[in-house]
DNA sequence: CTGAAAGCGCTTACAG
DNA sequence: CTGAAAGCGCTTACAG
């Protein structure tokens, strides 16, 4: 391996100067096409690599994004994550993706290894326990950031998510309408946001229908499969348990069919269950999975419009997008009625 | 948004030489600690942002490693990535995910764009159709890359993988031990190195079971659960269909149970599907997947070991690491018999 | 249309 | 234990 190839070593090969070797690697309309010509040949040739960290000490920003997301392991990610990567390639943007497993301490890390490359633009679905300044060094810095699905409380930086409240009330009234009066809200946890709005709507529907606040039952837990099932199972143990329940996310909705089970209950029939996304496996489950969708890859591109508009204008501020949402009802509350009304006749 | 501080204006903040500056930040003992707080205190009170682009041009190697990865869908990339991360993470090192998507020129952009920001090490499965010669620019540039999961025919490149030829074996084993005589793989494609292993696995198990090869039918498709759908319908549609499928992976394995329960057959009773890696959603589907299990995050490990060695060590060559394997017995062949011996009698 | 020069933010010998 | 100086690979006015 003989020492890396620099602009000067393919200046020389082109018997030009390296301004004019940097003017072809951005594509000037400056340099005469026999000129560019040879340059790209001993490009080609040379196995030239260009410095990205050199270029960025000179140029305003860099050519790169991160997206940070909190669980990997929630393919809801990796679908709005093609929502993205459409918009960011368009744009001749690579998205780089890192994970933090939902802790804080890795996201501080990840956040800092990002700027240091130079990142241009941030996507980030927080941490739980995310404090409000862990972002301020990227906002100090002036680095676009917009939070997808979780925020922070009492920040300015911008957010691209689903209408949490009208979701939940939605999914609880169809809960409610299967004739269902002792309500669980599985999964996740006050200090998220996410979790008061969809608990807000959970709410509203509730006491929309009268229900009475001792009949309903809050069981916080971590947004996963395991943590569905362990939501479950402290239901479950409870002098009056529930007979349905909303949950945060889908992963904690496969989480509790699968506790119910378990229990030898056959979700549908035994026990209600929503969840909250719409992932593409909930339709392919079994009992097929009745959920919120969001409409994930829209959220993506539009969160990746986002930072791009951020990026190009200079700005650290935007508006935020409340993306609309819609129930779709398969088979986890139990077989449809086709004329929408319930077993005890209420309107669905 | 003023602007940036560089470690000369925390070098006047703090009375001393941008060299005292640099050496502490590289955490040098050549400093009185005395001075080293003082530096830190005013790096903290400027929100100074480390460049490590300016950094590497004086510097050896960057601090961060790619991960460039096919399908960022499938959940088995996701349990390699748990794996790998702690691994770095203990390093130092963040790795940063890039999804290809299956895209030859999408994973060109992607592996020219870590060059260009001066990736350390590189850890690949290649998207399908990738020619030999797309990792030659890395190599040249005298970068560590190892392939995971896939590799490219004719290449030096180091692979961290299962025992795929093994595993296909024992998995088809139990297909004839349960009773099949008749026969598929669905899904990947000859020109992947791993689909003919996976492919050579499966058909010396046929061959010592005497099947006649044209008991035997070979469906190509995506590696996706889409493509499992299309090969169950094209397979179906055969003169004498077989019975039971070894499947590439669990995501086509998946995509085979979901085809099964559109022409109404149940998968496990009318026809018995294997399949492989052996993901968290395996044993947790209906009916659960018999698969054949890698051990994924150990080989996300080792994957990250060899790269980091490599990086340390300045080489570009390792060796290869094969992972055993063993097969999960679930449902979805069908009923275990308690003596391991199949309805007609066969030793399993 | 192309070249010479300055400078981006660091690190690294080299002195002291 | 700390400082002054050179130089990494680029880009960007500025000339010509």
């Amino acid at each position: 391996m003989r020492t890396k190839a620099t602009i000067l070593d393919i200046a020389r090969a082109a018997g030009v100067s390296k301004s004019t070797v940097s003017l072809v690697l951005q594509g000037s309309d400056r340099i005469r096409s026999e000129t560019a010509a040879k340059v790209r040949k001993a490009i080609g040739d040379t196995g030239y690599v260009y410095n990205r960290g050199a270029a960025n000490l000179r140029k305003p920003h860099s050519n790169f994004v991160g997206m940070v997301i909190n669980d990997l392991t929630n393919p809801f990610f990796a679908e709005m994550a093609v929502g993205m990567e459409r918009v960011f390639q368009a744009a001749g943007i690579v998205p780089f993706i890192a994970n933090t497993a939902e802790s804080p301490v890795r996201q501080e890390e990840v956040l800092k290894s990002l700027m240091e490359q130079g990142v241009a633009g941030l996507i980030v679905s927080p941490a739980r326990g995310s404090q409000t300044d862990a972002f301020q060094r990227v906002e100090a810095a002036g680095i676009p950031v917009v939070f997808a699905m979780r925020r922070l409380p009492e920040s300015r930086i911008p957010i691209v998510a689903p209408d949490n409240i009208r979701g939940a009330f939605m999914a609880t009234r169809h809960l409610i309408a299967k004739g269902h009066r002792r309500l669980a809200f599985f999964g996740g946890s006050l200090e998220l946001v996410v979790y008061r709005d969809r608990l807000q709507g959970f709410q509203e529907a509730c006491a929309e229908a009268g229900i009475r606040e001792d009949a309903v039952l809050l069981v916080e837990g971590e947004t996963s499969r395991k943590g569905g099932m362990a939501c479950l199972n402290s239901a479950l143990a409870a002098s009056e348990p529930p007979t349905a329940a909303l949950c945060f996310n889908d992963a904690v909705a496969f989480g509790v069919m699968l506790g119910l089970r378990q229990h030898r209950l056959e979700p549908g029939r035994d026990f209600a269950v929503v969840g909250f996304d719409d992932v593409a496996e909930a339709e392919h489950y079994v009992p097929a999975l009745t959920s919120v969708a969001v409409d994930t890859a829209s959220l993506g591109e539009r969160a990746a419009q986002t930072v791009l508009k951020m990026i190009q204008s200079r700005t650290t501020r935007a508006d935020d997008h409340i993306g609309s949402v819609n129930l779709v009802v398969r088979e986890s509350c139990g077989p449809t009625r086709p004329n929408g009304k319930t077993a005890k006749g209420e309107a669905a």
